[in-house]
DNA sequence: GAAACCAATCGCTATATGCGATGATTCAAG
DNA sequence: CTTGAATCATCGCATATAGCGATTGGTTTC
């Protein structure tokens, strides 16, 4: 009996539902499925009848429920114990991040983790490679952990944890030919003079891939690394650009339209070295991020 | 952190010493060294001090000690109000054994196990062919768990745990012409007549194979199931025998020999099917069975 | 300095876990 | 009675973890 079947157990215990439990643990139904099958067969016992549509916890089940939480309680002690003696969490974690993307709170997060852990010093670092640079600097240990936006192709020394993500949006001013349209397709927008980031940039490979995959070509005018930028340069006729929702929601001069038949979006995930063991600090940055992303 | 984890931790901290530890957790020194680095890496702190010759526990170690306890007691706890809902473990377990073999103290450990667990019937059955029998009636689950002799070639489906092993002996009467000899190597056996079991039976599969790796013929004229009543044949000078040694060592009229250059043992091993998952009982029964192991 | 002791490390295999897709069952709404 | 949504089980596959046995390297004892 592991510590991770009776955290499953519970979960499933006060959701009553294995699909919710699995969002709650980030995992998927079939893992909670199975690992509930795991825990019953090994006590010998149902602790979930199932024949209903709502599961009910069986005699067995309920229990165990105090006594699975009472484990838990006790690993929780347990570590901070530990903790305790060496006096909590220390040393440095070097952070990677994108300045700009806001559409995750990452400030906060550093904010929630600084109070939790005070004695861990925070490097933050950016890239002026993007997305791309700061995977690298991943490989090479230069940062610990890193959030960044899409990569076309994750290299498989990096696992990656997607926090949310957000349509991007073609935006044009409101005096724009296309002002008027809700939604376009990549093809029609052969002629136009688009603003974006620098390449290595997670926006940027998207809609770059986009126009590659559809056999068209596209006119890059303007590159900047500032997104808030980019947004001004459109507002000023410079040109169009796909840009975050969030980003041009409130903006009353600029329109925007959807790409027909493109899923275009920006993610935003939080990454650690696969290769290389996070330090204790590294990995309950990691903890926090996944608590405080959007379930699903 | 998870409970085995723990349940590492704490056999080294008590022993003072990984190999001890691995022997009382019936695995080995690697694996138990691995389990405590990956503890450590997990806490972020150093449990124990190995500079020298004799390990000490670190202040953290110190700290986590009762707390592991607890995490341990908790989970037996966990265990136990699951069964008492249930009434325990209940059931029957089918137990497949060969007679005549007491290097392993079969019906003590069933009445051990009958004590701990009253509500499981334990229904008891032989195999007219020896081990190979025994492994046939797991396969099909005619049997839950049993008790076999070597087996040349285990099957994928079997999973084998070795309980004893004690030497074969090549046993003769104080008149026999080798009486006297204390080795002998096979070639010299050519002519004798020899006592064994059935073909099927782990003795006869280990004898069988080695005169045939040697390239050699022997000459098996009385075959019987009963390891007592062979012993009774060779003492009547009907032929000769290679007997375990525990059986033949009090016998004032036998003389044994030992085989030069070959390993002959005779090998108890607790057996159950790999592929079907085993009953709570089975699961309990296996697990008093490597405790009452000899370590080693 | 040699031997004994003992933990770390390495390469390998087996098992466990997780994922996504699919299937089966229940149940409510038409 | 049929349809469809909800929901858990199952399957095949990929990856991570754990265990084993052999070997290495450091420490202590004689």
């Amino acid at each position: 009996m592991e510590v991770r079947h009776l955290a499953v157990f519970l979960a499933v215990a006060e959701e009553r539902n294995f699909t919710r439990a699995s969002i709650r643990l980030h995992t998927t139904q079939s893992a909670v499925s199975a690992t509930v099958q795991s825990l019953e067969a090994e006590l010998g016992a149902e602790l979930f009848d199932r024949s209903a549509r709502q599961i009910q916890v069986t005699v067995a089940g309920l229990a165990l429920i105090p006594k699975a939480r009472a484990v838990l309680d006790a690993v929780v002690e347990a570590r901070d114990c530990v903790d305790a003696v060496t006096g909590g969490v220390t040393g440095t974690v070097s952070v990677g991040f994108m300045t700009s993307v806001t559409l995750v709170d990452i400030p906060r997060l550093l904010g929630e983790f600084a109070e939790a852990n005070p004695e861990v010093r925070v490097v933050l670092r950016s890239s002026e490679r993007g997305s791309s640079g700061l995977v690298d600097m991943l490989s090479s240990g230069e940062v610990d952990i890193a959030f960044i936006a899409n990569l076309a192709q994750p290299p498989a020394d990096v696992r990656l944890m997607e926090l949310d993500s957000t349509p991007l949006l073609l935006t044009v001013t409101s005096a724009h030919r296309l002002a008027s349209r809700s939604s376009i397709g990549l093809r029609e927008l052969a002629g136009e003079r688009f603003i974006d980031f620098p390449l290595g940039y997670g926006n940027r490979s998207i809609i770059d891939r986009a126009f590659a995959d559809a056999g068209l070509d596209r006119d890059v005018r303007f590159e900047t690394a500032d997104i808030a930028h980019a947004a001004a340069l459109v507002k000023n006729g410079l040109g169009v650009a796909f840009l975050p929702a969030f980003l041009v929601a409130s903006e009353p001069s600029l329109r925007t339209l959807t790409a027909q038949g493109e899923d275009l979006r920006l993610t935003v995930s939080v990454a650690i070295s696969h290769s290389r063991r996070p330090s204790r600090a590294a990995q309950l940055l990691w903890d926090l991020a996944q608590n405080a992303r959007t379930p699903r």
